[in-house]
DNA sequence: GTCTATAGCCGGATAGAC
DNA sequence: GTCTATCCGGCTATAGAC
């Protein structure tokens, strides 16, 4: 009963693969639908049939990290010590999902879908607050903007390119640590 | 002999204000050039008349900004402690700019005119070489990118915006000897 | 110095053939 | 599931009137 052909979402998947990659590079508004169907080797009316709108595959490609965000505050409440949780938490999620998280930070297409839906950015605001901890000085508020606006580029530092995954992650927990102790 | 009428270049520096607070809403592509036009009140011929291309803007829009890595990168090299006077010298551009560099420090468009604009860029690198000082090892060139990185959001971020710029210069400056210490 | 008008292209999105 | 064809609007950029 299987069905060999056609696997459900797979074309959705490559939709989003490419997606992932052209707005890494040209940012989401600088990538049009038509650079989507030319980098899989279709066309346009083919992406249309996975997603009926631009900003379906935005929310497809922000999903994944929205979950791992999510994962990552419940482990942390349920922690005694949320900041440290969450902080490691972050650093793992800027590692798993580098492209994903750089790529789209700062990208201000995706400032305004947050703005339209308010439990993704939600998740964002909690995550801050877990960093801040309660009654933060001026210099702790500082620290963790630092930390997490900085975070989002080392995922994808091109002069970072040789350094490998576990010592990276084991870096940024052990500066997050220490900053956000300083 | 003054020309009170038509002082030039004041109608280049009114584009370039306007251009600048559309680039950080709606990023560099999503910015359009009659967007411009209608938040000046004027025609898109007109701004046509100021600069004959987008990319025009964009250079004029980062051309201050420049002008100041130029003279840190100076005051750096003519001092002792290289990489403190650097360190410093990036805190201040932020305050003095913000808009400029947290509006372009991470929009691809920025990133493609950079890639044209090698001298430019060069820049960005010195700098980077000077917070790194001789033979980093893997912390410190994380530590470096995790600051750059950072110090472009802290520049904008919204939860930071009743801390005066004195304060959030001096506690930058603190952070990042801090972390380049670290 | 600002305007209108226009060129020519590309954007997102849809309809319908295969 | 992918295609071609098409709609409509916005884009950068130019020409020329005022």
């Amino acid at each position: 009963m299987g069905k060999p052909k056609a696997p459900r979402g797979q074309g959705r998947e490559r939709v989003v693969a490419a997606a992932l990659e052209l707005f890494s590079e040209r940012g989401v508004s600088g990538t049009s639908l038509q650079m989507i169907a030319d980098h899989l080797g279709i066309g346009k009316a083919a992406v249309y049939y996975q997603f009926k709108t631009k900003e379906g595959i935005i929310e497809a490609v922000l999903a994944p990290a929205f979950e791992q965000m999510r994962r990552i505050i419940a482990d942390a409440e349920a922690s005694e010590s949320q900041q440290e949780v969450a902080t490691a938490g972050l650093c793992n999620l800027v590692i798993a999902q580098r492209e994903v998280v750089a790529a789209l930070s700062h990208d201000p297409e995706v400032r305004r879908f947050l703005e339209m839906h308010s439990e993704a950015a939600e998740l964002i605001l909690q995550l801050g607050r877990m960093l801040l901890g309660p009654e933060p000085d001026t210099r702790r508020r500082i620290a963790v903007s630092l930390f997490g606006g900085g975070l989002a580029s080392v995922g994808i530092d091109p002069q970072l390119a040789d350094i490998g995954d576990e010592a990276l992650r084991s870096e940024l927990i052990s500066l997050g640590q220490f900053l956000l102790k300083a």
